[in-house]
DNA sequence: GTTTTTGCAAACTGTTTGCAGGATG
DNA sequence: CATCCTGCAAACAGTTTGCAAAAAC
């Protein structure tokens, strides 16, 4: 499958390449670069500016989308329709999908009232997980 | 006005903080730092780390809301409700404002389906205004 | 073997922070 | 006049880039 893709948009399979592709093919989540770096095996050796590079070709190319969450940090996900968005937790940074996107109804009627051609959006939502507003809550009462 | 807000922040009312809050209100649109500054007339003597000092507090005190842009830079705007979104231009950086906001109703609804309590939302929609369309489409054909 | 890709280190951008001098109430 | 606020410069995080060594085809 990550050969398949990394053909399409022209670029050579390296072990690098196919394990950030199986990553966010895994987690079918938008990650960001840091992220994908955590989630690397003892065998696979990557570098932030290699996760960087190759995020930034397949957003060029269309096969993944950018979106930039709450923290001004860039996330990435295949470029599959209907994409989803995030609600992350802002105090351990955990997240949850939102299956379908709120926007894209929208966009055609903000095409007719603007004039502007839309070419993409980012959203994240933020709130606090169930696990740490418990925690929050017992710290508080102890 | 801006007397008023400073002094509900328990903030002093100081020319600086005076002429930011000036500037969200006379715009009307969510504004970054930077644009902030280049707002700022030759009389009135602000540094960037003023502005961000004071979107920072006035933010805290829930004055401002925060939102981050497609770019990954943070615009400020009253917390007014409905507050407002952008549909920002990638080539000139030029916006026009989205007055409802999409996210609004579905946050109750996110928060039944999660158990998370969503506390924000961070949304900028991106496309290519009619004037820098009508550029660029002159520009292939001569 | 040629071209593409990687890792490293250094640059870069938006934002934050410590501190001494200056303005505010 | 005590306190809060500002400007400056330096730190910081996330991201990008130049270059020599390494891997892919």
């Amino acid at each position: 499958m990550s050969e398949d893709l990394l053909e399409q948009a022209e670029l050579k399979a390296t072990k690098q390449r196919r394990f950030i592709l199986s990553v966010l093919e895994f987690t079918h989540k938008p990650l960001t670069a840091e992220e994908i770096l955590k989630a690397s095996p003892p065998d696979v050796k990557v570098n932030l500016s290699t996760i960087y590079r190759t995020l930034g070709v397949l957003t060029e190319k269309g096969i993944l989308i950018k979106t930039i969450n709450g923290d001004g940090k860039a996330c990435y996900q295949f470029n599959h329709h209907p994409h989803c968005h995030l609600l992350r937790c802002s105090v351990c940074d955990g997240s949850v999908r939102i299956d379908s996107c709120p926007i894209e109804q929208l966009c055609s009627q903000l095409e007719e009232q603007t004039g502007y051609t839309v070419t993409g959006h980012s959203l994240e939502i933020t709130g606090v997980c169930p696990d740490c507003a418990r925690r929050i809550w017992k710290d508080k009462t102890t």
